[in-house]
DNA sequence: TTTACACCTTCCAGTAGCTAGAATGTCAAG
DNA sequence: CTTGACATTCTAGCTACTGGAAGGTGTAAA
């Protein structure tokens, strides 16, 4: 199958496969007499991994890792089930950070309805209150 | 004062300030005989209303809009509130994201603990979980 | 005086994960 | 024979910095 039909059967472009490709994620599959990629069906289960983990939020490296683990057939299941625990983990923190900057977004903005809106050179202004956002040095 | 001074008074590291001064966002301060750059008092406020509205996950080119419009002496107080509650529903957008991600890895991370982790080959391994997870597609 | 040290300058390159576009080649259908 | 959809490679751009090299400047101590 050509690289549209593998696109197609894993939801990944054909440009994000030739980068996958060219960075090592994917080895380079035979080519036709024409030079266009030929790729087979056991590819597609590797690929998906891959694609399945990005969506998973697992970086290209860390992917990377795990394809490595499993061509020297070392089981990876073990490593990726403490990667799922600390990406989890790495997921809940950024949660609680965009909760309070949340939070924060919400205050400024009431605080700002209560000034005018037009006033550039003074300080009863919403810029003014960015400018010395020091709440948001916390987070 | 010089960058280093500068950079403390605002918390912004000397080779960001260059950085932002060379995309426009700082206008380039006088210089001193040395060539060194030469900051003033009123240089801080605008800084920190930078690092203020980095903070709150603002990006540089809605930065420079704000500024462009202080800069035309147009109060931009007004769409600065909007940006603000813009901001704060793409942030509560990507937290539901996040939120289903969790909840994802944590299901396979529970359905991976019953599986073997010895296993390259077959299909009872969390690995095959990732790379045929559908579940994943719809966020 | 020299030398150490902290500061300053510019410029180049790299990070992550693609994506857009250019220039070109290939193949089947009408 | 031309159109259109596919394929190829290459370069460059995106965000928001950060690191490092190579070199100039200012001050203080040995």
């Amino acid at each position: 199958m050509q690289i549209r039909e593998f696109s197609k059967l894993t939801g990944v472009p054909p440009k994000t496969i030739r980068y996958y490709e060219s960075i090592g994620l994917l080895p380079p599959p035979v080519r036709k007499a024409n030079g266009y990629r030929e790729y087979r069906e056991l590819d597609i289960e590797r690929l998906k991994l891959v694609a399945g983990a990005r969506r998973l939020d697992f970086s290209l490296a860390e992917i990377g890792e795990i394809l490595d683990l499993r061509d020297r057939r070392e089981a990876p299941c073990q490593i990726l089930l403490d990667l799922l625990e600390n990406k989890s983990n790495e997921i809940k923190q950024r949660i609680t950070e965009l909760q309070r900057l949340d939070a924060e977004l919400k205050q400024l903005f009431t605080l700002g309805l209560t000034f005018p809106t037009d006033d550039v050179e003074g300080k009863n202004c919403v810029c003014h209150l960015v400018s010395e956002n020091t709440l948001a040095g916390t987070v």
